[in-house]
DNA sequence: GCCAACGTTGGC
DNA sequence: GCCAACGTTGGC
């Protein structure tokens, strides 16, 4: 009976398309800001502060549900510490608006942010940080925008093999 | 703290 | 639109 069917196949291609347009991502943060201790604790954090336009684009482009790796910079140890979950779509990020805020844009309009910001959710942290050293050694990851000479971008996509390779790296790690 | 590798700004 | 000067990022 067609009546009973449908909701079925359309929960089910509801379920693939969200697959499908589940991406994932990588975000830079020092810990000393800012850390996956912090967001353990928090639960939850708007992601604000961003300043270059390409980190900014990319954050456009997330969808709720995405993953997210989370990476210390600036630290010692350097790394991928954890995974998070993109909460919500891009918004307004409000410290450009806020002259007591280091992120203070003079020249943002309310009706047209020039920053934005995602919110994100704790998911796991790793036993220990996942060093560039580590990540060096893996194949499956020479092509990860983080591994190229010179890349200082703080949001920077991630291919779903490349996370896949990582949680599991993550696992072998915790155990050496 | 050093410095390479960026991105942004602003004079022209 | 070029590009020098300057500021920032981030590994080491």
């Amino acid at each position: 009976m067609l009546s009973s069917s449908y909701p079925l196949r359309m929960a089910k291609q509801a379920a693939i398309a969200k697959d499908v347009t589940t991406r994932c991502w990588l975000m830079k943060s020092e810990p000393s800001v800012y850390g996956i201790a912090d967001l353990a604790r928090d639960r939850r954090t708007l992601w604000e502060g961003v300043r270059n336009y390409q980190a900014r684009n990319f954050m456009r482009e997330m969808s709720v549900g995405d993953h997210v790796l989370f990476y210390h910079s600036n630290s010692n140890p350097t790394g991928i510490v954890g995974v998070a979950r993109v909460r919500t779509a891009a918004k307004g990020d409000p410290t450009q608006f806020d002259p007591r805020s280091e992120y203070f844009d003079e020249a943002a309009k309310r009706e047209d942010p020039r920053w934005s910001a995602v919110e994100v959710e704790f998911e796991s942290k790793f036993a220990g940080a996942l060093t560039l050293d580590d990540l060096r050694s893996e194949r499956a990851l020479a092509n990860m925008m983080i591994l190229r000479k010179g890349n200082r971008l703080s949001v920077t996509p991630v291919a779903a093999s490349e996370f896949a390779a990582i949680v599991a790296l993550a696992r072998s790690v915790a155990k050496r």
